[in-house]
DNA sequence: GTCTATACATCGATAGAC
DNA sequence: GTCTATCGATGTATAGAC
């Protein structure tokens, strides 16, 4: 294929340019991601962004994917217990701790710090394939009610979004964890075997 | 005391702008309220409002304390039943309702909306009577850990959220509120009796 | 207290030379 | 692909007349 080496090298500035993107996302916030500060952080002009985004929201959509696929990659290569009650609780502590070493990919992927910005399908689809493996442990742990896979998101979600906002750095919240998903477990199994 | 028509008149008139910048916020959202679109929306000209504000911190300091106070006034109507249990329960479907009747005020109060936005000392007490009255409530209930009040309200803050983002209007993760509630008040007690 | 006028900053986006 | 230059919109805040 003709191009190749120089398609290539265009990938790779794409990388670094979102690498950089969440660097400013962190210090910043996500919404305080501006085309100027990104361009200066990378050693560029601003308009020079356009050769590589058409827009800011497509920006913000290579970083959604990015974020997505960064996390999707590590919870694959977990080495996950047999029990799946265990497997679920490795995987729900390597989706928190993912989130608390990173906040600022958390923010994008899991609430609306941008009003307006959706993802394009393809993105989405990345971001649809982290939450299907999480409702996949579940199940395997008996959690089948749909009603209670959504209040073990919700919990799991709630105690994070508290540790992430009040105590970051620190586990206040989340040194609950494993104690309340089997809260959770033992309650949903008690009341689908009745 | 001389003056009192016009400070009264002057108090009015600031909280008919809260009331139009409450207005503006939920239909704009919290962080896309605009001094410009306040005056028009209270038929002014954008500098005219700093006869009332010193600046927008400011207008966003008297609406969390006004939000604050709205919420407790709400709680403290409330004609609670003699079991603190289910006195607990009414006073959190009671917060939970607030929340969903009013998405805008339980952004600002309970979501860092605005980077940089901090409310002053006083306006912060206002807050401290609502979280205080909910702690007594759930102490009452015998979840007397710290840690266990920590996951309620963690909890209900997980569910609120999820409702709020994904089924506005809807009930899909709330339905499970007085059900979770005794829940953890059980789990709550068979451990601190042991 | 309210107005006009304006300063000053930030931001996304486009045009066109090189 | 990168640059300079610039547009146009939006936003907070201040100065000064009335």
């Amino acid at each position: 294929m003709i191009g190749t080496k120089v398609q290539q090298r265009r990938v790779e500035r794409i990388g670094e340019i979102v690498a950089a993107a969440w660097e400013l996302a962190r210090e910043e916030g996500v919404a305080g991601v501006s085309l100027h500060g990104l361009a200066r952080k990378v050693g560029m002009r601003q308009p020079s962004l356009y050769s590589y985004f058409d827009s800011k929201h497509a920006l913000y959509d290579a970083m959604f994917a990015d974020g997505n696929r960064r996390l999707l990659a590590v919870l694959d290569a977990l080495d996950l217990p047999d029990d799946p009650r265990e497997a679920g609780k490795v995987h729900t502590r390597a989706f928190v701790q993912f989130s608390l070493d990173h906040p600022e990919v958390h923010a994008l992927l899991f609430t609306r710090p941008i009003p307006g910005f959706e993802p394009s399908a393809v993105s989405y689809a990345v971001a649809q394939q982290v939450l299907d493996g999480s409702v996949a442990l579940m199940q395997a742990s008996g959690v089948t009610d749909p009603g209670d896979v959504d209040c073990m998101v919700a919990m799991i979600a709630g105690l994070l979004s508290a540790q992430l906002t009040n105590d970051p750095g620190g586990d206040r919240w989340v040194r609950h964890l494993d104690r309340l998903v089997d809260l959770y477990v033992e309650d949903a199994l008690t009341r689908s075997t009745r």
